[in-house]
DNA sequence: GGAAATTTGAGGAACGTACCTCAGAAAATC
DNA sequence: GATTTTCTGAGGTACGTTCCTCAAATTTCC
């Protein structure tokens, strides 16, 4: 049988009140007593039952999730990973609410925030661009003792307790050994990127250009499209800059409207003729992997992700370590050949 | 709050007793009682406790992981993730024990598994060649209770209950393609093989040829080499091969033996001058990636199979349903720029 | 050496479920 | 309508923790 607090209590020469005192840092108890109830806890091997512990705690675990109210596929692949992780989670005493704002307005964002810790939330995982205005509100949220981690896209100057996603200057990296190997030799590459997510879209750039100055020097990197999520602007754009620079062989997508880049490549005939490498697993970019028009997805595993935040939610509600192995999210290569079964859940 | 089982037997108008026996499947209670308890659960949603359940169950999981003794890095680091995600696990009242077996004699092994009922196991994963000894001592474990999983190479034949790892024939198909890419153009390509894991190895071949064969014609992949994880006849085969077939321009290691394999390269002065793509990521192989001696790795995360397997034989121990999206382990794609830092404990 | 402060012990209730017993109620059978 | 048989209720104990109270023991300080 497996040690427990009682057994502790009897190899330490201590009552279990003593042990229950060491085992949660309660205050009063010698410097002394607590090295001998730690001696004992090392002898037996004693590991604390955390079911047990829940239970009796009964300790529930309500956490935010704050999404922009865009309706690119991503978010909602990522909304749709949150909820499910969030069901799975209802086992363990965890409820997850999911809330959106407006993503052009950091006010409505903020005051959403303010409202947080009065509504008992436990925790919160934030999508959302680094304004000033966010960065206040994620302090205030911190100073309230309501830990606060970023999802995606870093919030480093707000403070946040933890990011969860890729590093995104790596995931460029990445994309850049991969359209500099593919196109060979010498070409020119369009690179276009949303806005909304400020810092995840430079620091993929920013990776991009590295490697390819570095590696690739034949392969020049054009300035970055904004296409502002809209996928008039883009289809307009790219439009245009393919029909007006022949030596473009290559595109490298950095932000979303995988579905108006492709329509509009398909409509100039040149599909499957330039190597294209986007980011982020899709029900479309999948297809079009599939069929060929996309070359390439750098991607992050989003069932991985809402799990990781969770749990990150949760070891930092309770002050515990984390597994930071586990919390890892990989930067994943997508190509036809490994395109993973479309069960996985995280699409 | 979350109903209890006290909710259930208020709003059903029957007794907690009866609600018990409901909920845990036992005899004696009439089918239209039946029916309503188990609407007032639907109606309020009632969700069980697991954890409460499990500590008045009192239940333990003990679980066996099968190894065999080789001493390659890539068991080493599978052994290692396994151990971690056990030591993760007693937490939650899982006992995971790690078993080797003499990587040659299928009958030790089978007697080894003979032996597994007796000594309380719940549940069995297994790394072993698929031998007809096997098959029989894997299908008696299944029909006395037990459940087993097969661990990186699947054992179809044997009926396991679950496989865990990869599809290696997609695995062949992503190596086929980094090298048909990386290559450009025509060349000729050594394949190396152990003959351990026969599955893997064959299957992850056919994968291989399949794509060079459809979409890089130019491509000529040569007959396997088998190695059978000696290292010296992995560095007279690979030496004889360079030195007399001078249109080889990649090398695809199936199996083990990183190591040997860039050493050789590296005697014969073709570091950084062949495409060289394996399997598994290693210590030896991140140091080889990072240093350009080797171009990609194709790999699982070790992590996530070790926590992957402790979730499928509990939740296959308690007759529970899988979340196959998180249980789903992918083909990883490693190239210099996205290698994960080393904290991983996936290594 | 005595008062004050600190540390410890003993005990109990609670968390939500499982599982047991035994008596009593309801239904089925003749 | 009496007798079986089948269902149901009431109550309890247990699982391993957490967290509380209050008294007693021990230490610290003047």
């Amino acid at each position: 049988m497996r040690p427990t607090v009682n057994d502790i209590a009897r190899e330490a020469g201590v009552s279990l009140a003593t042990v229950d005192r060491v085992l949660n840092a309660r205050p009063g108890v010698r410097e002394k007593t607590v090295t001998a109830v730690n001696d004992a806890i090392a002898r037996l091997g004693y590991v604390r039952d955390l079911t047990a512990a829940n239970l009796a705690r009964s300790r529930t675990y309500r956490m935010a999730a704050i999404l922009p109210d865009t309706e690119s596929q991503f978010i909602q692949s990522l909304a749709a990973a949150l909820q499910e992780a969030g069901q799975a989670a209802a086992t363990s005493r965890v409820e997850l609410v999911l809330h959106r704002f407006p993503a052009e307005d950091p006010h409505a964002l903020a005051a959403l925030l303010a409202g947080m810790p009065g509504r008992g939330y436990a925790g919160v995982a934030l999508m959302a661009p680094e304004t000033p205005v966010l960065r206040d509100a994620v302090r205030s949220l911190r100073t309230k003792g309501v830990p606060v981690v970023a999802l995606v896209s870093d919030l480093p100057t707000t403070g946040r307790d933890h990011f969860i996603g890729v590093d995104n200057r790596a995931a460029g990296r990445t994309a850049g050994v991969l359209m500099g190997r593919f196109l060979g030799t010498t070409g020119q590459v369009l690179v276009l990127g949303s806005s909304l997510l400020a810092r995840d879209m430079i620091e993929r750039r920013r990776g991009f250009d590295e490697v390819l100055l570095r590696d690739f020097p034949a392969v020049e990197p054009l300035p970055s499209l904004e296409t502002h999520g809209s996928s008039r602007l883009l289809r307009l754009a790219v439009a245009e800059r393919l029909a007006n620079t022949p030596g473009i062989r290559g595109i490298y997508a950095m932000g979303d409207g995988h579905r108006a880049l492709t329509q509009v490549i398909g409509e100039l005939g040149l599909s499957g003729k330039l190597t294209v490498i986007c980011h982020e697993l899709t029900p479309h970019s999948r297809q079009a992997l599939s069929s060929g028009e996309i070359t390439a997805v750098i991607t992050q595993n989003l069932g991985h992700l809402a799990r990781s935040t969770l749990r990150v939610l949760r070891a930092k509600a309770d002050n515990l370590p984390l597994d930071e192995g586990q919390e890892q999210i990989r930067i994943e290569i997508v190509l036809r050949e490994n395109l993973p079964a479309a069960a996985d859940s995280a699409i």
